[in-house]
DNA sequence: TCTCATTTGTTCGTATGTATC
DNA sequence: AGATACATACGAACAAATGAG
């Protein structure tokens, strides 16, 4: 899935992936996306996976939870 | 006891370190092993000291069990 | 039966060192 | 030089299960 010689950053790859999955309906809203699971399915390094995490999270898509996880959707306010 | 400047990583000399120790007969099967005593003995983190025993338990010298702690020793089949 | 302490399991936040492009 | 990646580490918080009393 991810192409680590390409001129595309994995993070941004990854990034765009869960995008268009969030998008399409696969992962709606609630859905819990846990790092750890994101570099067993991608085989990226935990920090990869963060920083594509921090993307969706700065475009609104998800929110993080310390300890529990991000999750689909916006921030409960 | 743990050089966290050397080239080999903590988790791993814990893991050396205790591995000598079971099989001196110094933890003699069925010694219970608890995380806590090693991040004091050890001065590590509680996860290293998880990743030492995970490294253990992958040897087989080790079996754990949820909320009681780590036992040296096969695991009761 | 209930409550409490203990202990492992899980997970994110953050930092560092090394390597690669 | 800078951005990126991986491995590792420490810290913190919370969940869940067990066992003692």
């Amino acid at each position: 899935m991810i192409d680590p010689t390409g001129p595309v950053p994995p993070y941004r790859q990854l990034a765009k992936i869960l995008r268009e999955r969030i998008r399409a309906g696969e992962l709606p809203p609630g859905t819990r996306i846990v790092e750890s699971d994101l570099t067993e399915e991608f085989e990226v390094a935990r920090n990869t996976a963060r920083r594509a995490l921090a993307v969706l999270r700065d475009d609104g898509l998800i929110f993080t939870v310390p300890t529990r996880g991000s999750y689909v959707g916006k921030p409960p306010k």
